[in-house]
DNA sequence: GATATTTGCACCATCGATTGAGCAAGGTTG
DNA sequence: CAACCTTGCTCAATCGATGGTGCAAATATC
């Protein structure tokens, strides 16, 4: 109770059960029926250890055990619903399955996600995922250095299993969406926008392909400057459009909720023809569908990702394989 | 390299360079200056260490150290911006101090805040952060007798120091904004329903003390029925007011964003009068100005909540204080 | 050239928990 | 009652890193 006191171990217990130390930790890590302690001794070192506020020193057990059962997450940003709930989720799933969760997040920082990865294995992580990173293939070749298994989710890695939401096809729905919304409210038929995101990453990379391939299928061709991937962050999307004035209708793919706000922040302050701009967005938010001009969202699977990725851990035998899993569009 | 190949330890590294453990170790954790180990021993011990992809296994590193510099943090969800600025900026923060921070999503569930805290300090955290905790007087009592220092965060204990924000004062201004603008917009002057929350807790008892407080200045009773403190979550904020029908001006207090969510849903389904619904949110989220309705959000500040937390860490003289943190008012 | 000092490392106990091996007391079997 | 088994524990090595202590060899001092 002192300041410098100590957390009680196994040997403080030990001397006051007067027991060995190893029978009070073969109590106290349930091991204590199969090395024949009796039910007497266990419930006295079990008062005791309750009277003392004894907690398991995991370190020290973490030291002398084969398993850590640490399994660690990268996540960019916990700013947006998706990210948010792959954190979430990615916890209760993995106390679920009896793993300890450690998620940390890395700002979209190649650096620093590399840093963390290597604290995260020095914590001695059994599996590594690695969310949305932007360099993951460094990570993973870290990873299989240290022997610790990597997975990718969210933006694909070639030194790892990615599990990654099926970006193509989704992007084919939303822009018909869009596009379907355009002739039916404005009467007008493309070509769409498409904003925010990184052209160097694959998920941009993929929905723009999905876009494109919406509007071949159509027939309409889109014109370079239409393509305004600028990065992932409110302001760059506001200020790609900051001197674009709609002088008739107009359709926006926009590629992520944090662009999304720029895109809405554009939208208020129209003077004029605010009323023929249509946009979808690639990503979910709960405050989306109320939105003046936004016809739906994509909303990524996020249990079935995780349920996938989780279904990689401990499995050696699996190949650096993509797995796509089907998006939702919401319609509003 | 192989599977079964156990990572490389201060052992290997020794066999390896010819050296002992020991001349390793104090390479490799930095104190072989202060040991005399030679320029040259310390390179190449440093060229094979990185040759064999060593990184320390921190268990047994803080297992003979006394400090183990993680940091804990519990917090409810990731499901809205203030939680995850929370986490975000608690991570950026421990880092920058040189702290491991580990931070814990324990879904609003008493059990699993006591659980996470458990485990936090089984894994030798010096400090757990308990934020927006229902039952944060529990964990503290289990960190005091395990000798850990605890802080709350967002929520006050009674059993440490806490670090929450000015909600009286701010729900005041809240308040006071929110009838200003149905004065302004519809002639009318209240009085205020308050929407979501739980009365027990401590936030929402202050914010509505602070409610009625700005009644009161202004001379207007709030009837009972207007205290809708029915929980934190979307659905039951949406069914509060599933039957309510305005038949003229109407005036929200809403005790979060999640409520909000539920509030928005309700006023887009409005068949009349969603006109001449104003309202207000205890919490910010970036899309909020662009509700119809909407006429201003508190966000808490962050960076200032945790900069007072910090400054709680490792001082152990810190009584159980509450510290109050002003709020910022956002005006739509 | 003898002594004192510095340099450069190695040795070993230690942190707390785990676990294979071992051993004494009591019970069972023939 | 001897041989054997079961029960209920204890002993001691071990995991990987750390740091106080010690000790030769190299260098400096007079």
């Amino acid at each position: 109770m002192d300041k410098e006191s100590k957390r009680t171990t196994i040997y403080d217990i030990a001397k006051l059960a007067n027991v060995s130390p190893s029978a009070v930790s073969s109590v106290l890590n349930g091991t204590w029926e199969k090395r024949r302690i009796s039910q007497k001794l266990f419930e006295r070192v079990m008062k005791i250890a309750e009277e003392q506020g004894y907690s398991v020193n995991v370190p020290a057990s973490l030291l002398r055990r084969e398993r850590s059962n640490i399994v660690g997450m990268i996540v960019p940003k916990y700013d947006n619903r998706y990210f948010g709930e792959i954190a979430e989720q990615f916890e209760a799933m993995a106390r679920a399955r009896g793993f300890f969760p450690v998620v940390t997040c890395t700002q979209r920082d190649p650096d620093l996600e590399f840093q963390a990865a290597k604290e995260l294995i020095s914590y001695q992580a059994e599996c590594l995922i690695s969310t949305g990173t932007t360099d993951p293939d460094r990570i993973s070749a870290f990873c299989t250095t240290s022997g610790v298994q990597s997975i990718n989710l969210d933006l694909p890695g070639k030194n790892a299993p990615s599990v990654i939401s099926d970006n193509h096809a989704a992007a084919i729905e939303l822009t018909q969406l869009i596009l379907d919304r355009c002739a039916q409210d404005l009467d007008w038929n493309g070509p769409l926008r498409f904003v925010g995101g990184r052209l160097s990453d694959h998920n941009t990379a993929a929905r723009l392909a999905g876009f494109m391939a919406a509007h071949r299928d159509r027939g309409i061709s889109v014109p370079e400057t239409h393509i305004m991937s600028t990065g992932y962050s409110a302001e760059s999307a506001a200020k790609v459009l900051e001197n674009f004035v709609p002088e008739g209708p107009t359709g926006l793919f926009v590629n992520s909720t944090i662009s999304l706000e720029g895109i809405v922040r554009w939208h208020s302050k129209l003077e004029s023809n605010s009323e023929l701009v249509r946009y979808g967005c690639f990503d979910w938010d709960p405050f989306g569908s109320f939105l003046p001009g936004n016809v739906g969202m994509i909303e990524q699977d996020v249990t079935t990702m995780l349920t996938k990725a989780f279904e990689l851990i401990g499995n050696p035998n699996s190949t650096n394989q993509q797995i796509l899993v089907p998006c939702k569009l919401r319609v509003f």
